[in-house]
DNA sequence: GTAGGGTTAG
């Protein structure tokens, strides 16, 4: 009995340790004694709260369970209550049991549907939720902002637009409009289902918004395709009007949102932030800086920041490995890979993303064939549709045609658009009609055909001179009214970029622009430089080919580098599609004439121009 | 004496 008074006192619970079994052990010991002896064992409610979240095998809460019953303390609401919690919401977590538990609860509230409503959204059958939601409606339960939240988590996990606006009515017909964190969560659902025009409606309604509403706005912009706009709200949020403060997450945020654009001066300009405010420790934050220093082509920044961490995780490892493979240093990311493996940290499918196409950017193709079958045998990776993209790339450029496309054959994932691209691309380079006819048909296939596809194509008959198929694809584009994606340049001065699409004169001082670029143009042809003609796709004469060349996006921000920048100064150009040969001459021929370092980041790569020669060796 | 919500790394 004094044992028994013992388990009862409440110090002894207070001060116990969540996961340790020797509680339970204890408890189960004198309930089954008195089980025996048909006395009844007391115990307070709070001693099985207490026990209830020290669980973690399923015995232990059916013992409960039956120990409650007996003990009639099913009639209490508290019990009732953590019980549920525990079955729905625990590591242990028993959607059935939660099920007929919940059924027996003969009043059951608001807390107790939130906790159906919350089960089911962190399950497979998340809109299941829906109907507890519902039903707690029918019984003249008023749901509270908690069970909207939950419910919307459910619409995300789905990605029901149309559940998410019902929820977004609820909330303002249950006057929850006023709450931050419902609208936050609901700014969320509508970023997610990238409808930011939504998401910008609920913030501009919110009658407060902290930093975390910032971020999600910022994160939505960056998500979907309004890089610039998020930046700028980098520096909104500051102002005295809002006064919001940016934290951790929104540098880290804003660091990817300078990654995509490539804009280092406000990617440097963060990482300042970051020092001065504290949050330089930060793991993440450390390894997204890894990522935006190497996409915007700054591999030795890059370096630094890795070099200057105390803790480094395979995030951190990848990001490197990466960033070198981006930037043409194949041989420093297998060196980094060799090097994390001495550090005992185990390499994940990304890192090989980044081993394999750090050797197929720079021609590696032995050892990226060796990689690719160690991944499989030595670390039990099983190859993605990245990893197989990789290798199409690396055997593709090498000019195994035939080999790649047998990989494609033999996935065992479905091949996507993507990688018969790939291999697209590799039939331009090296002029194999044949299998680019192929290839079509596949992407044809998929329905998956974009203009980009035309236009390798065309240029696979471009490349070997066959002007009618040119003039034939051409034809069709325009029938199915195709439209090529325009090549767009930007160049970041001053922290503010500057954008350039084909034949543009939009630039305010587009005419020293075009006057530059004809300047230059002359004293590169005396260096020797002579326009490649073969990159244009029109059947034009070749006078006419060269004056169209001349007015490629990334000649355009060049040129207005060299126009606003003080000699000496490296050139940084980032464009969306990939660059073309005559372009790249011109980059090439330019960087030794001006003496100039000229930085473009294509869309599958960096080259870096320096003294007449490019980082890629000219293969890309 | 119960007690759950929003953003975030390669």
């Amino acid at each position: 009995m004094a044992l028994i008074t013992f388990i009862n006192h409440k110090s002894f619970f207070t001060n116990l340790n969540y996961h340790n079994n020797k509680n339970l052990s204890f408890f189960f010991f004198f309930s089954s004694k008195s089980q025996q002896q048909e006395k009844p064992f007391c115990t307070s409610v709070e001693t099985i709260v207490t026990l209830l979240k020290s669980c973690s095998k399923k015995t232990h809460l059916l013992q409960i369970h039956s120990h409650i019953i007996r003990t009639l303390l099913i009639r209490q609401q508290i019990i009732l209550t953590s019980f549920l919690s525990c079955v729905a919401l625990s590591p242990l977590r028993d959607l059935k049991y939660s099920n007929r538990f919940f059924a027996q609860i003969r009043k059951p509230d608001c807390f107790n549907f939130n906790t159906m409503i919350r089960a089911y959204s962190q399950s497979d059958f998340p809109l299941e939720g829906w109907k507890f939601y519902n039903e707690m409606r029918e019984r003249g339960i008023r749901p509270n902002p908690l069970s909207s939240s939950f419910v919307l988590k459910s619409c995300t996990q789905v990605s029901s637009l149309i559940g998410g606006r019902q929820i977004h009515a609820r909330i303002l017909q249950d006057g929850h409009q006023s709450d931050c964190l419902l609208l936050t969560a609901l700014m969320g659902f509508y970023a997610f289902c990238e409808n930011g025009t939504d998401a910008r409606l609920v913030f501009d309604e919110m009658p407060q918004r902290d930093t975390v509403a910032w971020n999600v706005l910022i994160s939505c912009y960056a998500r979907n395709k309004r890089i610039r706009d998020a930046l700028i709200l980098f520096d909104v949020m500051q102002n005295p009007e809002y006064g919001s403060k940016p934290d951790d997450v929104t540098c880290l945020v804003a660091l990817q949102a300078c990654a995509h654009l490539g804009t280092l001066e406000f990617g440097e300009r963060i990482h300042r932030f970051i020092d001065e405010h504290g949050y330089g420790d930060a793991t993440n934050l450390r390894n997204t800086l890894i990522a935006m220093y190497s996409r915007c082509g700054c591999v030795d920044k890059a370096f630094r920041v890795f070099q200057g961490m105390s803790e480094r995780n395979v995030v951190t490892w990848s990001a490197l490995i990466h960033g070198f493979a981006m930037n043409g240093h194949g041989r420093d990311a297998i060196e980094a890979f060799r090097e994390m493996q001495r550090m005992n940290v185990p390499p994940d499918e990304q890192t090989f993303t980044g081993v394999l196409s750090a050797c197929s950017h720079s021609g590696l193709v032995d050892e990226g064939m060796m990689f690719f079958e160690r991944m499989r045998t030595e670390f039990g990776i099983s190859p993605s549709i990245h990893h197989y993209g990789c290798m199409v790339d690396l055997m593709g450029r090498a000019g195994y045609l035939d080999q790649a496309y047998e990989l494609i054959i033999s996935m065992t994932v479905k091949p996507d658009s993507a990688i018969w691209r790939t291999l697209l691309g590799a039939c331009r380079v090296h002029g194999h009609v044949a299998l680019g006819e192929h290839v079509v048909s596949h992407l044809i296939e998929l329905k998956a055909q974009e203009a980009g596809d035309y236009v390798l194509l065309l240029n696979t008959y471009a490349s070997v001179g066959d002007w009618d198929k040119v003039a034939d694809v051409r034809r069709l584009m325009k029938e199915k009214g195709i439209q090529t994606t325009p090549g767009c340049s930007t160049i970041e001065l001053h922290g503010q970029v500057h954008e350039f699409v084909v034949d543009d004169d939009s630039h305010p001082r587009m005419k020293e622009i075009y006057a530059m670029l004809d300047e230059i143009e002359k004293q590169l042809k005396i260096a020797g430089y002579v326009a490649e003609v073969s990159s244009e796709l029109h059947k034009l004469s070749a006078q006419e080919k060269g004056f169209v060349l001349s007015y490629h996006s990334e000649k355009l921000a060049i040129a207005f580098g060299v126009l606003a920048t003080p000699p000496g100064k490296t050139i940084r150009v980032a464009k969306n599609l990939r660059i073309c040969t005559d372009c790249h001459n011109f980059a090439k021929a330019l960087s030794s004439v001006y003496n100039r370092e000229v930085v473009i980041r294509d869309r599958s790569r960096f080259h870096h121009f320096r003294q007449g020669n490019c980082s890629c060796n000219d293969y890309w």
